[in-house]
DNA sequence: TTGAAAGCGCTAACAC
DNA sequence: GTGTTAGCGCTTTCAA
């Protein structure tokens, strides 16, 4: 009787149940911010952060999402919260050695967007060797520039240099308006590869968006002005990284075989 | 000696201080998704929430993202993780006495763009008499019509038609970009105002965009076309909302005489 | 000052 | 099966 009533509205309490599983049932997502970070910066993630969200939730998990400090990112949250993994986006590679500390072994713990020599931690990122590939095999245009999305591991801005094949003086990094004007500006008419779709609307402002073919990093392809050409990668990203959390939650930490996964795009 | 070592990388855990202190240190941040919601809607909240969370980090709060279906939400997390404030964002009216039910009398819940008769809980809304009354007075523009964004909430939908002055006819609610552009279609040439960025970004492709004038609701004006108007409320709402929080959870949900904060615009 | 002990709300392990 | 108990890691209280 008042047993059932009791029962009706029990609402067990998470904390006391963490400490006793010893799992807090938590996912962390950090993800890096810069002081002054341009707007592209800011929206880039927000879709990968709310479908990650709908999938952790839906399998039970809660998120805390917390924002690290580039330049020096506190990283406790990890370990006093007990985290029961963690996704770490966009990092600096200098300050991966922090993170591995600041995370007890057995945390599964997912880098996206960087580039880190380390088979410890799953990455997950876009196969942009893939994605140069197949745009050149299925245009005939030539490409004579690329602009980069401007991500804190300069590895994985090495690799997208890389694989986009162009020389130096046609690759420009995100910084600001004022440089991405000015490199425009020197390659005017030229066609001209840009990821990122919050980048190319900046981009937009100065050159005929006609010009522009956009890698679609931010699962966002209908904030394109309709003229501009359009590489898309889907929803894959989000879906990836969380099947892999789920993989590494599971078997504990027995993941696939390879450190990284390459997320493919769409067949464009 | 051993205890010194301990004392070095000893961290705290926050589940146990939880149990015992009755006080999770986690704020939630809840926000109503519609199933196949525009993009436009997906990305208003994000500097929102980046910065709401940004605050709260730098005052010793953890927080807790947690997408809510905008049909049947699923509030048990407020309870469960004895969040020590949440926001709801977004809320449709009818959903409003689940929320009631699902938190614990104490608990700080500030309301985030929505309209709620019950001045138990904190509202925080964007001061849109205002902005309409400013955009009238410092401009000798005529609008003829206004596009709004599709807020849940239909308090705060009626109240923005209220506040623009404009007949039915000439109010356009955002529902898809089929709808947006026949709206458009019938408008054309005509000087229009419409609310939020991504959702001019879309107004873009069928009407020239020097016609609209933007009211800069999502903290992004760079994201639009240089020929629109713009109107922009700064990074307020974000700021009021933490304070206000502050408030609440300080001096134990003794806040401010009325329930609702209207955060005006900048000295456009 | 320093130390021991109780207890927050749960789960798991053990007894009955 | 059903009931009791120990203990997760902390903070707080009360004793020495």
């Amino acid at each position: 009787m008042l047993d059932a009533a009791k029962q009706l509205n029990y609402v067990p309490n998470l904390a006391a149940r963490s400490l006793v599983k010893q799992k807090s049932g938590l996912i962390g997502i950090l993800i890096n911010r810069a002081e002054n970070e341009g707007f592209w910066r800011q929206f880039r993630y927000s879709q990968f952060i709310n479908r990650l969200e709908q999938l952790l939730s839906g399998y039970g998990y809660h998120v805390v999402l917390f924002g690290l400090d580039a330049a020096s990112p506190k990283l406790d949250i990890i370990s006093e919260r007990k985290l029961d993994g963690v996704f770490v986006v966009d990092v600096k590679t200098e300050n991966f050695h922090l993170i591995s500390s600041h995370f007890s072994v057995g945390v599964p713990l997912i880098v996206v967007d960087s580039i880190i020599d380390d088979a410890l931690f799953y990455k997950v990122n876009y196969d942009y060797l893939d994605a140069f590939e197949t745009m050149q095999a299925t245009t005939s245009v030539q490409y004579e520039y690329v602009i980069i999305d401007n991500f804190n591991n300069k590895e994985l801005l090495e690799h997208i240099a890389f694989a986009s094949k162009l020389g130096p003086d046609s690759i420009h990094i995100m910084q600001n308006d004022q440089a991405l004007e000015l490199f425009l500006r020197k390659h005017e008419h030229k066609k001209g590869i840009i990821l990122n779709e919050f980048a190319a609307i900046s981009a937009a402002k100065y050159v005929d968006p006609a010009n522009l073919t956009v890698i679609c990093s931010a699962g966002c392809p209908e904030i394109l002005p309709l003229s501009a050409g359009r590489f898309t990668f889907g929803d894959r990203k989000p879906e990836a990284a969380f099947q892999l959390m789920l993989q590494l939650l599971d078997n504990s930490m027995k993941g696939p075989d390879s450190s990284y996964i390459h997320v493919k795009a769409d067949n464009n």
